[in-house]
DNA sequence: TTGACTGCAAACGATTTGCAATTGC
DNA sequence: GCAATTGCAAATCGTTTGCAGTCAA
C-alpha cells in the first residue's frame, strides 16, 4: 500500500512538479521543492509539524509557518491533498493516483489502499441531482492489526 | 434526503437516548436532552457554534464549552458522529442508519445520501490485511446546484 | 529589478481545561 | 449526599497573518 516509489519514479515526479509551479505562477523555491520531495520520500500523510521536523534535516532554518502556507499553496494548485482525519492536526499528501484511506483510531496512522470497483461504480442519482463531484474517496475508520496485537 | 423525521419517530429517538445514557451511566441532564433533540430536529450537521445559538432559545444560559463536551461525552459513547470536512470547526450529527456525505465546496452544506450498493460490498483484500474495520463512509466534495446556479 | 516568497513574531479561532457552584440520582 | 455535570474564565493548540528582508525570474 502506502510504499515509497522508485528513485526513478520520484525524480520523474520532481519534474513534474516543478513544471506543475512553473505553469501555474509559483516560483520553484528551495523551500518548496524540498517540501514536495519529502512528501514523496515519506508518504505517510504526515501532519505540517511532522513534516517541518523532518525538513530541518535538510533545511535548518525552514519554519513551520512557511510549511503550512506551502502546504496551502500547493493544495491551492492541486498538487497537495489535505486529509480530514478526527484528529485536530490536518495531514497531507502528495496527489496522485485515486485512492482512499484507512484511519487506525488507536495511532491514527492513515493508510492508503486501492477499490477499483468502488471507482468505476455509478453513484446513485440522489447524488447526481445534488449537483456536480469533484472528488469521492472512502474513509474507513478500524483498528489496525499493529495496534490490536498490543 | 436529509429530511428531518416525524414526530413520532423524534419521540422515540430521544426515549431511546434516554435509556442509552442510563446504560452508559451518563447522567441525563436538561442540557444533554435538548443537544440531542436539536441534532434530530434540525439535522443539517451544525457545528458547535451554530448548535449552541440555536439552543439559546430553549436553554438561554447554556454555555458553549458545555454544548463541545457534551458533544464528545455523546460520540465517545456513539451516540453522535463527528463529521470532517475541509473546514476548520467540525460538524455533527446524531448516529443513525448507515450513509454518506455530500460535501458543496462552495457553501460547506453537508447532505446525506444512502448507497446501499457499496455498503454491502466487499473490501479489497489489503483492507482485511490492514485490521479490523469499524465504520465505512463515503465523502464526495462537490458543487452544489444551488452554489453553481449562482 | 521586482514582485513573490520567506522567517519572525504576534494574532487568531476553535476547542479544552481548572475550578467552584449546581444538579441528577 | 455525593459524584457527575455545568458555567465561567482562562489556557491551549493548530493555523494564519502583517511586516520587513530575501530570493527566483
Amino acid at each position: 500500500m502506502a510504499t515509497s516509489c522508485t528513485q526513478q519514479q520520484q525524480e520523474q515526479m520532481m519534474e513534474q512538479f516543478v513544471t506543475a509551479c512553473r505553469d501555474a505562477g509559483l516560483k520553484v523555491t528551495h523551500q518548496r521543492t524540498e517540501i514536495y520531495r519529502q512528501l514523496i520520500n515519506q508518504p505517510d500523510h504526515p501532519t505540517a509539524e511532522t513534516l517541518h521536523k523532518r525538513l530541518l534535516a535538510t533545511l535548518p532554518t525552514i519554519s513551520l509557518d512557511t510549511v503550512y502556507r506551502t502546504l496551502t499553496t500547493l493544495e491551492d494548485n492541486g498538487l497537495v491533498s489535505r486529509i480530514q482525519t478526527a484528529e485536530s492536526q490536518a495531514r497531507f499528501e502528495a496527489v496522485y493516483a485515486a485512492h482512499h484511506h484507512l484511519i487506525c483510531s488507536r495511532c491514527k496512522r492513515v493508510v492508503d489502499f486501492q477499490w477499483p470497483v468502488v471507482d468505476t461504480l455509478e453513484p446513485p442519482a440522489d447524488v447526481a441531482d445534488w449537483g456536480q463531484i469533484d472528488s469521492k474517496t472512502i474513509v474507513m475508520y478500524g483498528v489496525c492489526n499493529t495496534c490490536s496485537n498490543r
